[in-house]
DNA sequence: ACTTGGCACTCCTTACACGTGAGTGCCAGC
DNA sequence: GCTGGCACTCACGTGTAAGGAGTGCCAAGT
């Protein structure tokens, strides 16, 4: 019974809290909010939560502001999903319609999302460890001189320019085409590296380097770690706790790798991750907090998608965006 | 005479502002620099200085500061190039001589300048519009479905998805390929996309699509504007001024539109151009100044480069720094 | 067993006063 | 034209005081 009530505490204080940005009173929670009951009352749920650790105080005599463990169950359980209005979905949709490619896509998103919340968006590149070779193609730019283009199921394109010891004829080079498509076309990237591998261990001249330029091109970790940010100027709202939330997470964005560690695995499609402040593997952004979800073709959770923020965030907006952008993201990578 | 020292006492000014970040008065200045005057006589300067436009105080009382106007004086009159150290040259010739692509040039270009200069760096991707088309193949996905993929003389590589009314069988393809790259190879941009919408206008079918999709690419907009970001966690150093120097600038790295108006156009390469705050076009960049050049294969001026930063920099070290790096990546571009 | 009003207490915030010191402008002398 | 001296200005830091928002707790009400 009362038990009840606390946690309708706790959800008006984090949603105070997140609108105002200021730690919230007892006084001003049963106005604001219709609570049936008395500041007092309030005050000793508040006493209450803060003994549990959902809560703490500033200072004494100070209003209350929540804790990690506070968002944490605010999110597990105090979240209603509220689903984007059908206009919202329409925009979402008719914005990512309009993309012309992979990479197109993707900084579409990224834009998309980081106004949709407000927060800073980062969308990791499709994963090449799941996708098909869709085509070889190799391009005389010179006798000696070949461009490798490496075309995958997901819309990305890889290409590599390489030098040969020797010039090559026209019959040479479509030899060459055929044996490489033969070798890699259709195949998971992880079957087509092995099978490119075998020729350029055994093959002959040309195949050997351009063989050897396709599997490093495959297994260049840089392709996986690939993302893309955008947003960043969203972080301006923040500008009071610039220390706490807004450097460490500026100094973030930039190593790719660290951000990409943040995210953390790609989730199961259809699921928005969310870790909070502390959570996460870095001391330096325990104010900050990560909302993701994975996105694929057929919801096959190909890539991570999401956002990061200071804990101080709306939720329930932010997690009902980032799972409605990687639905549609991952309908538009269906269709290609 | 004294119009020489009071030159100096500027340049002492702005040395000992970029550094300290605070007003700096009479005499902190002699005891800093070796000038064999009295602080008194430094006063006087300073008073001409401030009449005359250069110097600025926040308040009676307080130490000068630098105008934009001082800073303009400072850079076109007081600034001695002072060239990179062989060690720093090496570091920069090797940092980019890893790079396997023209992103990768330009993502590297972008990382080294910002650590380099610690300012938000901005490169601008090489320009279409004089650079040649140097080929263009023609990958069948499906009988109906081509990826068309435009290769140019800078390394950029344009795909796009065409598809087809009808299926085309190889021979045909074969044709529509060497159609193409005999209307366009080897041509300027310009001319290669007159060429391709005669073709678009008056060929057969398949060439139409294509030859408009190509037009179409290399028209796009897009592609001319192109610019790779980074660095903007230097900006956690001017915390401080957060509202004016680091709010605005981090609005407007977002908006790539307005960042490429603010690099203004490719200076001759060689040239190393320094806008000033106000001096340029948007009035809530008055805090922020550009130092940029232009780069390219043989030292055309294909594109931009160069950092943004708070107008309280260090000009010199700057300017030296993107020289450098503007050098070195027309260098790579001229091998490519 | 909760809830409520009352009350004393904490402590942040704001305002004001005051001393300190860096820095200035000006002037008379060198 | 440079220099030392001197009075003046103001930002800045500190200390004190009043105001207020908020709390904790207790005794009484339901």
């Amino acid at each position: 019974m009362q038990e009840e009530r606390r946690l309708a505490v706790l959800r008006a204080i984090v949603e105070d809290y997140v609108s105002t940005e200021e730690p919230v009173g007892s006084k001003a929670l049963v106005e604001r909010h219709g609570l049936n009951v008395s500041p007092a009352t309030v005050r000793n749920d508040m006493a209450a939560l803060e003994d549990e650790g959902y809560l703490t105080q500033p200072h004494t005599s100070a209003g209350r502001v929540p804790t990690d463990k506070g968002y944490r169950l605010f999110v597990d359980r105090l979240t209603t999903v509220k689903p984007m209005s059908t206009a919202e979905k329409r925009a979402i949709a008719t914005f990512l319609d309009g993309a012309v490619d992979l990479d197109d896509v993707v900084s579409r998103s990224v834009r998309l999302l980081s106004q949709l919340t407000r927060q800073v968006a980062v969308v990791q590149y499709p994963t090449l460890s799941r996708s098909t070779v869709r085509h070889v193609e190799v391009v005389a730019l010179a006798p000696e001189r070949l461009l490798v283009v490496l075309i995958l199921s997901t819309g990305r394109v890889e290409q590599r320019v390489v030098e040969l010891a020797a010039p090559l004829d026209d019959d040479e080079l479509a030899r060459l085409r055929s044996t490489l498509n033969q070798a890699a076309t259709g195949e998971v990237i992880a079957d087509a590296t092995t099978a490119l591998r075998a020729l350029a261990d055994d093959g002959r001249a040309p195949e050997r380097a351009v063989a050897a330029t396709l599997v490093e091109a495959m297994s260049d970790h840089r392709s996986d770690e690939r993302v893309a940010v955008g947003g960043a100027a969203n972080l301006a709202r923040y500008g009071d706790s610039f220390d706490t939330a807004v450097r460490p997470l500026l100094e973030a964005l930039e190593e790719h790798v660290v951000l990409l560690r943040l995210m953390g695995e790609a989730g199961s499609a259809g699921t928005v991750t969310v870790r909070i402040g502390a959570e996460g593997p870095y001391t330096e952004l325990a104010a900050t907090s990560v909302v993701t979800t994975g996105y694929g073709p057929h919801d096959d959770a190909l890539a991570t998608l999401g956002i990061v923020g200071p804990t101080r965030m709306d939720y329930p907006g932010t997690m009902a965006a980032v799972r409605a952008v990687a639905r549609y993201v991952s309908r538009i990578l269906d269709e290609a």
